[in-house]
DNA sequence: AGTGTATCCTGCAGGC
DNA sequence: TGCCTGCAGGATACAC
């Protein structure tokens, strides 16, 4: 579900509520969302003060005081909801009041509660439980964050690494944008969108893309990617913000979930085709095949 | 090496 | 109404 905008958006609206707030206590509902057994998770996260929230690809990042960090990868769908306090702090044996606001937020399926004191309730909520909670040591978390590719909005990346790249893997554009080990942080619903607008057809070799067309398309990445941003993410069923609220950016999808519709450019009809084991949407006029 | 397929899980939409 | 199938934003373990 959440791709690097929606990631984005979460991390910005929990930055406020969470920046040193202190994890009193942590409740696992759903213990397949762990990589260790709870007891563990729990004993390194109760205590800890949670000092900075950041995104790296499609993964929180809650850097926590000791040397540990909390990587939240939201999977399909995925949410952090950051839960206020109760307006009247209540006796000692509450809960924070969590499930009542979580309920109302239509979190129906908590996974891991963090219990902060003043600072409310962090609550992980996921239908499909794909996503993943991770407690690692600082080092753990840098030597993976150095296997993923370079931030897509970053200043690293420049047109002529890019181009790079691509010339080095004949696999489907599409699927190149989705490995994160290429470039961190692009899904499915943007990166169709990004091969739209750079009318560059998803099943072409990456070593096809090359140049000017590579140029365009990092252009056409970090356009949508920052649009997007700017809506608040896409909401298609799933995604809520860490207040609860919705994306805005599905009506401005251009090519995404638009097979059987015209071209908002040539008013053509617009396709889908399944590689991958994802479908892929784009307009064969505007992007075709060969070049 | 690099590419394609199946799998984890639940819920919803559409066809009959 | 109900049953069935297909499909969904992600990541990974495999086989070739």
């Amino acid at each position: 579900m959440p791709e690097l905008p929606e990631v984005e958006t979460i991390i910005r609206g929990l930055r406020a509520p969470l920046s040193g707030a202190v994890i009193e206590k942590v409740k696992v509902h759903k213990r397949d969302l762990l990589r260790e057994p709870s007891t563990r998770f729990r004993a390194r996260l109760e205590g800890k003060t949670i000092q900075s929230v950041d995104r790296r690809g499609k993964n929180i990042l809650l850097t926590l005081s000791g040397s540990d960090c909390l990587v939240v990868n939201l999977g399909m769908t995925g949410r952090l909801l950051h839960l206020g306090p109760p307006p009247r702090p209540r006796p000692s044996g509450e809960d924070g009041g969590w499930r009542q606001k979580a309920r109302a937020l239509g979190a129906r399926h908590p996974g891991v509660s963090f219990l902060l004191g003043r600072a409310g309730t962090l609550l992980y909520d996921d239908v499909r439980r794909f996503g993943v909670l991770r407690c690692l040591a600082a080092e753990d978390w840098r030597a993976e964050s150095d296997s993923l590719g370079p931030e897509p909005l970053g200043r690293g990346l420049t047109p002529e690494l890019f181009s790079e790249a691509l010339s080095r893997s004949r696999t489907p554009i599409r699927n190149w944008l989705l490995d994160q080990r290429k470039v961190a942080g692009v899904g499915n619903i943007y990166a169709n969108e990004a091969l739209f607008r750079a009318k560059i057809h998803p099943a072409r070799p990456a070593n096809s893309v090359g140049g000017s067309e590579a140029r365009v398309l990092l252009e056409a990445i970090r356009n949508t990617l920052e649009d997007a941003i700017r809506a608040r993410g896409t909401t298609l069923r799933d995604y809520r913000t860490a207040q609860g609220g919705f994306g805005g950016y599905r009506p401005m999808l251009l090519a995404y979930g638009r097979a059987g519709e015209p071209c908002p450019v040539c008013k053509g009809l617009m396709e889908r085709v399944v590689f991958g084991n994802r479908s892929a949407f784009f307009c064969p006029r505007c992007q075709p095949e060969s070049p």
